[in-house]
DNA sequence: TTTCCTGCAAACTATTTGCAATCTA
DNA sequence: TAGATTGCAAATAGTTTGCAGGAAA
C-alpha cells in the first residue's frame, strides 16, 4: 500500500489518533473520525493505519485477547498496563541502560532497542482498590 | 472455567506447551497434540490453555496481527523480538533494576512487575543478512 | 487524465460458546 | 453418580481484500 495522497480521510485519521490520549484500537478511531468524515469505512481505517505504521508515524501496541492499539507516539518509549482495567499508561522515565548488559550476554544477537512493559494499577484503579 | 480434572487432554497440551522450545501457538499446539489425543479438538486447546494461563502455569505473548502465543515459563523473564523472522527468543539475562526509578518517577502508579521486549535479529537473521 | 484511494460487501483468521454426550473423581 | 470436561458446529470479533466508482495530482 502506497498511500501517498493527502486525503480527507487520511487527515482525519492521523488527526484523531494523534489527539487520542488513550492509545486507541481501531474501532474507536472509526467511531471518533465518523465525526469528520462520516462516510469513511472501516476498512478505510484500517488501511490508513496500516500505511501510518509502516510509515513510521504510529506504532502498534498488541495485547492478548484485545483488538491491536495504536499509540500516536512513534519514538520508543515504556508502559505500563494496568492489571486491573487494561489501561496503558506511558512512562517518559529515563532509566538505567539495558543494551549494554543483554548485548554482553548475548553476543549472538544484534539488538536494536530496548522497551520496557511494567504491571501494575493505574491511578484510579489504586484509588478503588484502596478505598 | 474450573479445570479441575486432569484428563487425557489436559495432560497432553501442558505437556507439548513445556516441551516447545517455540513459544507455539494454539494450532502448532492443536496439531501436536493430536499426535497424542488424535480426537481432541481445538475448542479443548483453546480452554485448556486459557485455563493453564489463569492458573499461572503458561504465559501469553501478544503480538499485533498474529495469533496469541504461549510460553511455557510463567515466571516474568525477558524476550528479543527478531525484526525479520518474528522469532522470539529469551533472555535469561540479569538487568539493572528498573521498579525503583519507575516508582520514583510515577508515585502515582503501583508497579509490581518489568519485562523487557527487546527489538532485534535472531542469530539465524543475522547470519543470513550478513552473508 | 492517470493513478491512487475509497466505500461496500464478502471473505478470512483467530477465538469463543451452547449443548448433548462422555468421562473423572 | 454427579458434575466437570469434551467434541462438534455454529457464532463472534477483528481484520483484510477484490472491485468498481471517485478523487487527488
Amino acid at each position: 500500500m502506497a498511500m501517498k495522497r493527502l486525503t480527507r480521510q487520511r487527515k482525519a485519521v492521523l488527526d484523531v489518533v494523534q489527539k487520542a490520549r488513550n492509545h486507541p484500537d481501531a474501532a474507536w478511531i472509526y467511531q471518533e473520525v465518523r465525526k469528520i468524515v462520516p462516510s469513511i469505512s472501516l476498512g478505510t481505517v484500517y488501511r490508513t493505519l496500516e500505511a501510518l505504521v509502516s510509515e513510521g508515524q504510529i506504532a502498534v501496541l498488541a495485547r492478548a485477547g484485545e483488538a491491536t492499539r495504536y499509540d500516536a507516539n512513534p519514538v520508543p518509549h515504556h508502559h505500563l498496563i494496568c492489571e486491573r482495567c487494561g489501561e496503558i499508561v506511558d512512562l517518559e522515565v529515563e532509566l538505567p541502560d539495558l543494551l549494554a548488559p543483554a548485548r554482553a550476554a548475548y553476543p549472538e544477537l544484534t539488538i536494536h532497542e530496548a522497551k520496557v512493559e511494567f504491571r501494575g494499577l493505574c491511578p484510579a484503579c489504586r484509588q478503588t482498590l484502596r478505598s
